[in-house]
DNA sequence: TATGAATGAGATTTCATTCAT
DNA sequence: TATGAATGAAATCTCATTCAT
């Protein structure tokens, strides 16, 4: 994964992935038979735990909807944009478009979940009386937009202008729940 | 640079780059000392009008910075999440980290002049009374990061999930808007 | 280093060099990082032992020095002119100016030793009473030079005058003898 | 001659001659057919005038043989090894060959020319009772090999090791005549 | 299971030569 | 006569993949 992140499929050469890994060029090929499926397993067996515990969260908590916004939800939006599934990110958005069958594991298995837990979370908000309808009910994606923004932001742009990240996702949450809250 | 944004810088070849451009292989190297020269000035002349001519328009403007909002930054918003631009962010993104002099070249040509853009606009809209002090006066990228969002979620993920750009900036404004506007 | 005497350097394909080593371009390329390294290599795999042997020599034996030059020197100044060592001269004199770490290579591991060996041969002799005092000593070039113009002469004009070389060297030991030999 | 006595004929590249010349590719395409000839004419232009007056003066002169050898033959082989002449011989060494015309013509016009006067000289001492007979008159490359010796030298070695040129031929002289002169 | 030497297809790069002007 | 943009064949070099051990 290391290696991938660094250089991007096509500019990774598998020697380079076989040193890191302590072993020979020639092993590699005895588990994957070409370099990508090599690159697939390691995309797939990178998927981070943190979002299912998040997911699973939202199920069994109690906590109201702000509380989780303020809550999980933001420890998670902090924590995401610095950490290792970053690279994973950035490598979804390079390669994606020329490994189709990766980018429909990874929809599976990791994007669709997490924007089904994300309306969860807002219907019941909204259910609860907390949210009165607004855009994020039609449109989630608006509530993780800076988490992508951060990712990217960290691996492009940081030696040229450092961000706050945490900061900008409190921001962000302040921000959106000033918007959607009924006022009481 | 369409051949660039299918492919990505290493798997692109130049042979490719020359057929799409109707010259000889042989021709390239004579504009151009290697590959990656070449790639770095395809992608310094693909610089967007439509930034400039937006920056240009936050000056000479006699609008609200809410009708400014709504107005040509909606419309903005709008346009280049479909754009070709969204490729060159993507290139940005995927091949950035291995080009610092492109990103530096692109941060200090594009990025950092469309934030000090968005903040001038936050700012009239503050000093004149129409918003309140708020996150996105600390973090105005949290104004662009649907945008952003959009330009990657369309080329990775428009197979599985369809969004509707339009109305995805349409919400966010108006969520923006509704948490940061002083009430009268 | 066939290859490389037949067309010096830049005119040598390494394709060329992989076929008369009954091996494939991509070998060469996994244990000589560039075409300059393999003919580096090349040239410094190629020492003559015999020079080496006739070093030696000159500690071991208990010949006079006349009896030295007429016999070991005579026989090594007789073969070499015909020996691959030829090329091998030809080479560093045709790519010695573009390749200087060669040249020092050799300077260092041959020339200098050569040079060294002479003057021990003719030092020698003066001490002994063999030799008086002469422009050999100062310039022990003097002794090796018709064997550097035997080299080259049989590889560039041989078709048109072919050179009796051990004529050649038999008579310059001769000259050189009859020129330094102290009467009796 | 610069370029390829610098690089040899083919690392030279025609686009580098044109530029040392102050003329473009093309026009040396208008004069000479390929580059080959271009080398051709180059090599065959740089007659040493100084090789065709010293076997003009020969015939002319009314100096003994000794004179001669110590008076213009001795000129002539001490500035020879620093002219511009000596990255003609480097060229012929290194080119010859691969381009048998230019040796047959370097050698009918240059090589056996200097030979022959070579000889007559010595015929001359040898007539004239001032030289017994010697190897010399079999091998008059004897004469001449320090001359090419030192050409070489100064173009490999002169960095490791600068050579005398001028005491190097007084040495030869002086040497040879010693060897071969009647004692009176 | 594991190695690493070896391959060969294909990529980048070079450069003699051509040709429209 | 002169240019220099343009070509394309061939060179160097890379690297995914194979295979004997």
């Amino acid at each position: 994964m290391e290696a991938f992140a660094e250089n991007g499929y096509a500019a990774t050469r598998v020697e380079e992935v076989a040193k890191r890994a302590g072993v020979s060029k020639g092993l590699l090929y005895l588990y994957f038979k070409t370099k990508e499926d090599l690159f697939k397993a390691v995309i797939r067996n990178f998927v981070s735990p943190r979002l299912d515990a998040l997911i699973q969260d939202i199920g069994n908590s109690d906590l109201t909807a702000e509380e989780f916004l303020r809550g999980p939800f933001l420890d998670f939006a902090k924590k995401v944009p610095r950490s290792p599934a970053r690279v994973l990110a950035r490598l979804m958005i390079a390669e994606g478009p020329k490994h189709p069958d990766l980018v429909a594991w990874y929809w599976e298995n990791v994007v669709s979940k997490g924007m089904a837990a994300i309306r969860t979370v807002l219907e019941k908000g909204v259910r609860g009386g907390e949210f009165h309808r607004s855009a994020v009910d039609d449109f989630p994606q608006l509530l993780v937009s800076p988490v992508l923004f951060a990712m990217v932001w960290t691996q492009v742009f940081d030696a040229h202008d450092k961000l706050d990240t945490d900061g900008l996702m409190e921001g962000h949450i302040s921000l959106v729940l000033n918007s959607i809250k009924v006022d009481r």
